[in-house]
DNA sequence: ATGCGGACCTGTTAGC
DNA sequence: TGCTAACAGGTCCGCA
């Protein structure tokens, strides 16, 4: 489900019904997501207020006085605060309630999402520590991402979705921005020349820019904290139409798969 | 160090 | 209609 936008999406409309509020009970119906859920999560959590909801990367972090919850959402991942009475559905798989009756519901059908705790700065955890800049700071400079490409020979596309090189850019965003780069997703991050880094890295920040400002990409399932979708899937150029004609030059768009992620592109714009 | 494939899990859809 | 295989928005890990 998520990507960036659909992350940040999810952040800024869970964090006004939690920030402020005091956790009364911690339901866990399901452990096994990628990580288990662990057994002090409950503990650690319950009497504890919501001090604020971040974000690092498509990690979304619960700040307390007392440490730090760490979710992720995986594929199929979704958050949502409802009323804490409503029944839960069959992949509701955590509930924090909280003191007022609403609760933050995790839904995850395929359970590749995660919920950590830490007592500790949580951007030092093992997971977050070596992530790469987020895509829409300076950090995230046309200088980094050319420098840290040299030599490599890895396609630019699983590059580009390598979170340790930058954060947040998923298969959906990855198509779309090479496709508006004009370079063919096959072609070695080394070789990819200096000024078209500069290109791809405005059209990753641009485009992830516009998903967040629209609410993020509902291609099935994703549904903003609210629960309407988001609506940037209309604008979507390549990614889910293989075979259809490109928009720029009509020729029909490739499909391959790459690193086993579904790759779409046009032959004839992309080099 | 880099790059690749496998693994985790369920649900939906395409194809026979 | 029913079964099977392929695929889906992520990313860690182990191996070469």
């Amino acid at each position: 489900m998520p990507e960036l936008p659909e992350v940040e999406t999810t952040r800024s409309g869970i964090a006004p019904h939690l920030q402020g509020q005091r956790v009364d009970n911690v339901i866990i119906r399901q452990r096994q997501l990628r990580w288990p859920i662990p057994a002090s999560l409950k503990r650690h959590l319950v009497g504890q207020s919501i001090v604020s909801v971040g974000r690092r990367g498509k990690y979304i972090l619960l700040e307390t006085l007392a440490g730090w919850g760490i979710l992720h959402l995986g594929m199929s991942g979704i958050l949502r605060v409802v009323d804490a009475s409503l029944p839960p559905a069959k992949h509701d798989h955590v509930d924090i309630v909280l003191c007022n009756d609403q609760c933050l519901r995790l839904t995850d059908p395929r359970r590749f999402g995660a919920l950590l705790w830490t007592k500790t700065d949580p951007l030092e955890h093992k997971l977050l520590a070596n992530l790469g800049p987020e895509p829409l700071t300076a950090a995230f400079s046309t200088d980094y991402l050319y420098q840290r490409a040299q030599g490599r020979k890895q396609a630019i596309k699983a590059f580009i979705m390598d979170s340790h090189v930058v954060v947040g850019v998923g298969n959906i965003y990855a198509n779309e921005a090479l496709f508006k780069s004009g370079i063919h997703p096959h072609r070695a991050a080394g070789k990819v020349s200096k000024a078209r880094f500069e290109s791809l890295v405005q059209n990753i920040k641009a485009i992830l820019a516009a998903a967040i400002k629209q609410g993020g990409t509902t291609l099935k399932d994703f549904r903003k904290a609210d629960g309407k979708p988001g609506y940037f899937k209309q604008q979507l150029q390549v990614y889910g139409r293989g075979g259809e004609p490109c928009v720029t030059c009509g020729n029909p768009l490739k499909e391959s798969r790459l690193g086993q992620r579904s790759t779409v592109y046009c032959g004839a714009c992309q080099r």
